[in-house]
DNA sequence: GTCTATAATTCGATAGAC
DNA sequence: GTCTATCGAATTATAGAC
């Protein structure tokens, strides 16, 4: 054995941590509170305070989102839309941290802040491999970005139905081409 | 002369709708106080309580939107989805009502019932003049809102550049499209 | 009809015992 | 490293004077 006993206070962190995580996107960065944090985690509130400062650290920390993008440069180009359509879907419900940041990021300016740096650090990237025109690569993000939050607004946070409801194949059917046009069209 | 001298009170009333609607527009449902909504049509907090009872009562009265959407059936086909998009770009910045909903929707469950009704009451009823199946009605509507409300909130809530910077004709050019598939593709 | 005063909570944060 | 106890600030809401 190689790895070191972990202790007992890296088990109280990831605790915290997750619960965080699970506040926040439930509840938003407000009504997220750390007393209610630190029941799920099963420790004191006060603890929460001890290894993470303030709330709002707290939050940086919880608010940390790796989409995980596909490599869109590895598929035809005609499926590029539909292929980072139907990853975003299966992705967010992996990890609720995106629903936090959605929460929290209309409201508070560090959370916007972390979405505005998804799209320039996560998708502009991907963007740039399809886009031959290095100049368009921001606008398009950005576009994506409309298409891809308004879809998880509409469908995970407000719940708008039959939005909500439909199979993830009919939300890739439906709203595929809107992002492959975003990505690859005109 | 027909009409009456407006009691004190109502204007008393119209001053703190118009405050709630800039507070909870700028502020989301929790951030904006009611003490800050009466400093701001400068009277005293109890007054709110007395004119509208409680807070959420008074989220009630000035979440109140009307889209006026325009009659997609009079303008030529092909033009739905710019002239749908052209309006709403406008309406939003005309009244910031739908900015205080989506800033509260996201976390308030009373403000998420008023967007989808919005949706189902005002955008559907336009879509069903374009749509020849009926039962595609609330798909299309949907879809509608994923584009329309995605846009809202990269544009002006969250601010991503160059979303939140390109003129309204670019972005015409950009989204209208998405719209128009939404409304009669396929 | 308007305001003063305050009740009743709730929250983030801190001090200090063990 | 964990918890008890509590502070200080802010909030919604109410009671009642004028």
């Amino acid at each position: 054995m190689t790895s070191v006993k972990p202790r007992r206070s890296d088990t109280t962190r990831a605790a915290i941590l997750g619960a965080a995580r699970e506040r926040f996107a439930a509840d938003g960065y407000d009504r997220a509170t750390i007393r209610a944090i630190a029941a799920d985690a099963g420790i004191d509130p006060s603890m929460v305070m001890r290894y993470y400062g303030n709330k709002e650290k707290l939050f940086a920390a919880a608010a940390d989102f790796d989409l995980r993008m596909p490599d869109l440069a590895a598929v035809p180009r005609e499926e590029a839309g539909a292929t980072l359509l139907r990853h975003a879907l299966t992705r967010w419900q992996d990890d609720e941290t995106m629903f936090a940041l959605m929460r929290a990021g209309v409201t508070n300016e560090a959370a916007a802040d972390r979405l505005r740096a998804i799209i320039a650090d996560q998708v502009a990237p991907e963007v740039a491999k399809l886009c031959a025109d290095p100049a368009q690569v921001p606008v398009r993000a950005g576009l994506v970005a409309t298409q891809l939050l308004g879809l998880a607004l509409c469908r995970f946070v407000v719940r708008i139905p039959p939005v909500s409801t439909m199979s993830t194949d009919d939300a890739v059917r439906w709203v595929g081409p809107a992002l492959q046009r975003y990505l690859l069209g005109d």
